[in-house]
DNA sequence: TTGACATATTCCCATATAGGAATATATAGT
DNA sequence: ACTATATATTCCTATATGGGAATATGTCAA
């Protein structure tokens, strides 16, 4: 089997750095492809290529304005993965608290020798 | 080009579901691969293979334990991701709110229809 | 209708998978 | 040394890219 498509989900679709760039832009508001094109400094087709990605997981939604299609962030798409990240919280914070342990122990052993 | 390495970063390694799951796992605790291998219900050389790529973006650490190879979570490295994710919690606490007025006002309007 | 502008799609190709099968490496026990 | 156990790596293949180039589609303006 071959890697799953950046289309399958929002984990997927979020891999790539232009698209989290182009996730970022239009989180500001709704913005025209042109806009995109000179802020990334990419392709035309190629950011028309990942917008069509992000379409298709619903990370951003379009409407059109005479000739101009003005793209905005769903941010309500993105929830899943803040959700999936944040049951890691717990322990990160414990993690770093057992590092901040042992320093402390180290600073305070070092200090005994030192003095003794 | 091509689409960037599973091991270029924390994003793309978590993008496959299969690497997601192991990170769940093994946050519980220090765990042998023999263990996922039949948690997963996948092959062992996938799991060697997955635990691989999640090793080189530190996404786990391992220590040796006779022919044991004890893996746990680093959620450290799964930071990143959260807090790229929490920059959008304002927008879709936002677009929710925006949702919940429509509906109100919709409802509103129905009952003046009815009443009226 | 014709032309200009804005965006989308198609074709191409080098590259990177994920899993299956087979094999290699490492350690413990005898 | 030899065997069993635990894990890692290699080889294979179908599949999916992301960007560049070229082209198609859609809309406005005259």
């Amino acid at each position: 089997m071959a890697r799953a498509a950046t289309t399958s989900d929002a984990f997927n679709a979020v891999a790539e750095p232009r698209r989290r760039e182009i996730l970022d832009y239009l989180a500001l508001g709704e913005r025209p492809v042109g806009d995109l094109v000179v802020k990334l400094r990419l392709e035309q087709p190629s950011v028309s290529k990942h917008l069509r990605v992000l379409r298709d997981v619903g990370l951003v939604r379009v409407r059109r304005n005479g000739r101009h299609m003005l793209y905005r962030t769903n941010a309500e798409a993105i929830r899943p993965l803040h959700e999936w990240t944040k049951t890691f919280e717990r322990l990160w914070a414990h993690q770093l608290l057992r590092i901040k342990e042992r320093a402390e122990e180290k600073a305070r052993k070092a200090d005994e020798e030192h003095g003794g």
